[in-house]
DNA sequence: GGCTGGCACTCGTATGCGGTGAGTGCCAGG
DNA sequence: CCTGGCACTCACCGCATACGAGTGCCAGCC
């Protein structure tokens, strides 16, 4: 076990390092934070911590750096999140007032979040399996031929076209949309299938097989379209990493590119609260320099997706977990809202 | 005016330079053309080139490399684009035909064109000015809350929920409904202001609020949702520019988040066939060290949206330019079978 | 007049070499 | 257990040198 003052003395070295973003010697910690005790105690205090693998040097006669261990360690028990002046929380909420649909609100949080934490930041679109039905539109573009809308309770839209087997009259139309609407609106996606199980049956043997194809499209959209959509932005903030790094952003560019990725990432953090993946604890290769940090966020208790930064090991823990977590809340407001 | 062996000389230059990445001297550009001349002559040539701004060194001890006006002599007058290979144009074909709606349609395209030209690439979704109206559908939400689906020829969907000033049945909602379709169904986006115009007139007096309400809300939609979205890809491409510089990356990155710029920078291009905007031609300062050509695609005669890439001056032209043109032609007609 | 070979010149890059200093580990003493 | 002192390491800086690709120019040739 470390003693508090090793504690405070890693607490320190992730601090400096984390503004200077060179390697920090004993004197200069002691100098920049009063640790009441001399150079040469802070030596043999990093020489334990060195030891246990929270900090090395990059190279003999260089100061320490945090390893990934060291973060983590240092994310877990030294850190407090940093919550946001009042004026940014102002800024905040202002700005995602002003969208004006879900997109929108996407689009804004991504920008947000990449200017408040200076990384790039990922926003998940609320996700269709937690969501609800609103409603289900169903169009006719051609005899033969329908459009199926699809409208979620947090305001997400999808669409989709169907060809039918057979010619499908206008009011045999009107009388599926409404015996369809009335059996799922405001139910979870998850519970459709069952719902509409045996729906084909009340009505004519011509228009069954059409009512058929329209509901396994359906069901296949909500399946399928689990899949789900993701924004980034602030990509340009990658340039902040270091002077070396042509040679680390292309991997984190080629990452982020990927959705799957992304969103693999995204839901491998299973805590309900803040998740903080630290360098190598991210599975793929390409962000092994990186942390994420990302978190929950939805309209009403139930998280219904995720959202987070992504930036290099070497980030104000303390700030950036601050702004996700404030973030996430308020757009949670606002999707509760509309 | 240039004589027929200096532009030669001039294509060989640009075409090295777009190989190698490295400066061109006289005696490589003989050892790889068959130019027919000595090293010597070529010089001479080179001078003359340099005089008129075409070419220009690095450094005094350097070979050439071409100016901004060098490619742009060298687009217009030099090269030929260069068709897509029988099996590249089967797999452009292939990727796009899995598509499954509008959104996925312009992200497979943003990966295809990304891949083939490997650089970056930017599509535009079809734009709604020049799009025709397929349907508008109206949800009763609320009893004074409506929702407004708007669906375009190109299977481009926008919602709206709007607030009514009263009630409003489901009856005069279906009303609504139809003599709004009735009356824009099929026609353009810039011809609905005056159709709906007295539409109004044929309501009850408490429902005209109302209509009115819906109404202007489709108009703005209409309007403000010009305001075009786009897609980007391939960044990770950025990092193939050199290895020498980093600083020219960032303002790029910037650029292509800021969609407005990338809209100006796509809507600038006003040539029918294909555009080219080589270095400083293009108007944002962060792009003067890219070209980008862009060109029209729609699912009919006219084009609806542009795409294009964005990439290093420095770059195979012919090649990128077969690869745009050839795209935004299986696009379009994969927006005309939808 | 235009092309060619030769030649001197420029200048950017690579290489080698001390000097400097931040930072370390260790040790003896308080 | 902390502290001051001390020898040691090694990345970085500046500088001086050598190298060589590439050029411009000129005299001669077709």
């Amino acid at each position: 076990m470390l003693s508090e003052r090793r504690l405070q003395v890693l607490r320190a070295i992730v601090q400096d390092y984390v503004g200077t973003e060179e390697p920090v010697g004993s004197k200069a910690l002691t100098e920049r934070h009063n640790l009441g005790v001399s150079p040469a105690t802070v030596r043999n205090d990093m020489a334990a911590l060195e030891d246990e693998g929270y900090i090395a040097q990059p190279h003999t006669s260089a100061g320490r750096i945090p390893t990934d261990k060291g973060y983590r360690l240092f994310v877990d028990k030294l850190a407090e999140v940093k919550p946001l002046t009042a004026p940014e929380r102002r800024a905040i909420q202002n700005f995602l007032d002003g969208a004006v649909d879900l997109d929108d609100v996407v689009a804004r949080t991504v920008r947000l979040l990449a200017q408040l934490t200076r990384q790039v930041a990922v926003v998940q679109y609320p996700s269709l399996t937690r969501s609800t039905v609103r409603h289900v539109e169903l169009l006719s573009m051609a005899p033969a031929r329908v459009m199926l809308v699809l409208i979620t309770d947090t305001g997400r839209v999808e669409q989709r076209m169907i060809d039918c087997p057979a010619p499908f009259g206008e009011t045999s139309l009107a009388d599926l949309r409404a015996r369809l609407n009335s059996r799922v609106a405001g139910r979870r996606f998850t519970d459709v299938p069952q719902l509409v199980q045996d729906l084909p049956e009340g009505f004519e043997a011509e228009d069954r097989g059409t009512v058929q194809t329209v509901l396994s499209t359906l069901l296949e959209t909500l399946v399928e379209r689990t899949e789900e959509r993701l924004m980034i932005g602030g990509t340009a903030n990658l340039t902040r990493f270091g002077h070396d790094f042509p040679l680390t952003i292309r991997p984190v560019l080629e990452a982020l590119e990927e959705q799957v990725v992304l969103l693999k990432l995204l839901g491998e953090a299973k805590d309900p609260g803040m998740t903080v993946r630290i360098g190598h604890e991210n599975a793929h290769e390409g962000l092994n320099s990186t942390s994420v940090v990302s978190v929950g966020y939805g309209s009403g208790g139930e998280a219904v997706a995720k959202l987070g930064v992504v930036g290099p090991t070497r980030m104000d823990y303390p700030g950036t977990m601050g702004a996700v977590r404030a973030v996430a809340r308020y757009v949670g407001q606002i999707l509760a809202e509309s």
